[in-house]
DNA sequence: CGCATTTGACCGGCGC
DNA sequence: GCGCCGGTCAAATGCG
């Protein structure tokens, strides 16, 4: 038997290395550090990254120009009403929000299980393919952002035990696999650096804490402010930076808010060390109009109660 | 010693 | 059918 080239030391190709525009010397740098169409066209899969794939791809060059905090005033009210009980979420995807559109959560149709196998297998990979086959690949809805930061792991207050470590493909930097270390619970996630901007890394999140974080967040004010930024981000009634001064975030407050906005169920695109945006990674918004994204069922769909959106 | 990380190997999905 | 690739496992190793 031949062993596969994968330990993670294959692909090293370099691809492009000016797909993002000089967002640091930027004010706002969203709009200039991501070229979507270029990322799509280079075969990085950040879409697949995002968990976008092959839907709407041209949305997120949308987003990314539409939902800056200068756009976010003409935007949708009743932001702030909602946010609270976004407050509460425990800090994992809504998954049943997001679920809903993420090409993964349709495989749930193939997520038929196979009936027993042979039950005395010996213990080692045949067992392992049994168990495998028997509850075959359920993904759970995944969503992802992205951070400039030097730091990989980012803080979000959980624990994660990294179970894995691959090259990726055309990107010189590898991308890790943590698991969440509680018994119960299921999420995984993944991180890993977008490879035209060292600085810049991707977490993607997939499932769901069935656990209260285990570490409280340093700095609790934070999150209490945290929501309400998100919300508007998601709703567009606030400015984000009114709520949310992100030019003054501490390092470790930067990561913690990265990782808080992912806990919301938003997606992220981050362009300078501390500007944010975040959305529902299933449900990009493709039109600026906000009345368009709440009727094309956002997260925000789930979050807000329907008479809310009716008061719009 | 217990837990986390590293890393090579393996497996399944998918495209060709 | 084959090969590539993403994802995961698990033994080895490191660390507090």
């Amino acid at each position: 038997m031949e062993k596969k080239e994968m330990g993670g030391v294959k692909t090293e190709e370099k691809v492009g290395s000016s797909l993002f525009g000089d967002y640091n010397s930027n004010s706002f740098p969203l709009s200039n550090v991501f070229d979507f169409h270029e990322v799509e066209r280079s075969s990085l899969g950040f879409m697949e990254l995002l968990g976008v794939q092959g839907q709407d791809h041209g949305s997120l060059l949308h987003l990314s120009q539409h939902l800056f905090p200068s756009h976010l005033n003409n935007q949708c009210a009743a932001a702030n009403n909602c946010c609270e009980p976004l407050n509460q979420q425990p800090a994992t995807p809504n998954s049943s929000s997001i679920s809903s559109a993420s090409s993964e959560a349709v495989m749930d149709e193939h997520t038929k299980t196979v009936d027993q196998r042979g039950d005395e297998q010996p213990k080692t990979k045949n067992q392992l393919k049994a168990k495998k086959t028997n509850q075959k690949k359920q993904r759970e809805p995944r969503f992802a952002f992205m951070t400039k930061s030097e730091v990989d792991h980012l803080d979000d207050g959980y624990r994660w035990r990294k179970y894995g470590q691959k090259a990726v493909k055309n990107s010189p930097f590898p991308r890790s696999y943590y698991r969440c270390t509680s018994a119960s619970c299921n999420v995984k996630k993944r991180v890993e650096r977008s490879f035209t901007d060292s600085t810049i890394v991707v977490t993607t999140y997939e499932g769901q804490h069935t656990h209260p974080s285990p570490l409280m967040p340093r700095n609790s004010t934070l999150a209490g402010a945290l929501a309400p930024a998100v919300v508007s981000y998601g709703c567009g009634s606030g400015n984000l930076s009114q709520q949310y001064h992100h030019e003054q975030l501490p390092h470790h407050d930067h990561h913690f808010l990265a990782n808080t906005l992912s806990s919301l169920g938003f997606t992220r695109i981050c362009g300078s060390k501390s500007s944010i945006a975040a959305f529902p990674q299933d449900r990009m918004p493709c039109n600026p109009g906000t009345s368009a994204f709440l009727r094309d069922h956002g997260l925000l769909q789930d979050i807000i109660p329907s008479h809310m959106l009716k008061e719009e």
